[in-house]
DNA sequence: ATTTGACTTAGATCTCACTCTAATGTGTAT
DNA sequence: ATACACATTAGAGTGAGATCTAAGTCAAAT
């Protein structure tokens, strides 16, 4: 289901409304390459589809994790290339699954750190 | 046991390895007021002891769960204004796990939807 | 017809967190 | 005594990512 059955676009101003993405960083992302296939209409006004809201679903989700927008900008390329690039980018998502797996599990240690710390906290304050 | 009972002291060069921290982010974070009490010689040269190291080591999990240098600041600046702020110091550090948790399940979310993204590539595959 | 408001661009500016430079000082080894 | 390694400072420079400015276009509402 890569379809939709409605045609309706969106501004950026509502996009990034919806997203919680200044137009400033649509705008920014679209410079950089990172929404290749946004439409323009006759006056050169970005059209957003149902498609490129996830698609930025996608953009938010692999930044928020950690990736910089130059590895993100590769993970586009390789999409617009078509099907010969499946494998590198199932390779490049894999590799992203490892990376934060790894960051949850650090951020549960400094948990405990914190948490530790919080104890000792509570012990010095009961000597007074 | 607040106290240590050797008092061998590090160079700046010595804690940027141990530590994992270039000497130029520690004179940094000096500069900035992250490290209140590291003693200096009669030459002006920065003593860290081992208090100092463990210092260090709460400055690096809180900047790595997100906090900013800038709240790291009021931290630090609490800690050194002695047990007066100790409430406020373990609130701070309660909200700081709070925003770790969260920040935890919201990786764990990505997580998925990076699974399932593979997931749609690899049907995508399998048509060809 | 003109105002309003949302859009467009190129490019300047800002923030954060470093990272480095230049000039200088000190202690140890040869 | 001279070289070397490592320290010091103030302040400049960097990179990533985002945010803003200025000047302009366009369409709908008054």
């Amino acid at each position: 289901m890569t379809k939709y059955n409605h045609d309706e676009t969106f501004t950026i101003g509502t996009v990034a409304e919806l997203k919680s993405i200044s137009a400033y960083t649509l705008r920014y992302y679209d410079k950089k390459g990172l929404l290749p296939k946004v439409f323009r209409d006759k006056n050169g006004i970005r059209q957003f589809t149902e498609e490129d809201l996830q698609w930025l679903d996608m953009i938010k989700c692999l930044k928020n994790t950690g990736m910089s927008l130059e590895q993100l900008k590769v993970f586009v390329d390789a999409t617009y290339q078509g099907p010969q690039t499946l494998a590198a980018r199932i390779a490049l998502l894999k590799k992203q699954t490892e990376k934060i797996n790894t960051h949850i599990a650090q951020q549960q240690s400094y948990l405990k750190q914190v948490n530790r710390k919080i104890k000792t906290l509570n012990d010095e304050d009961s000597l007074f």
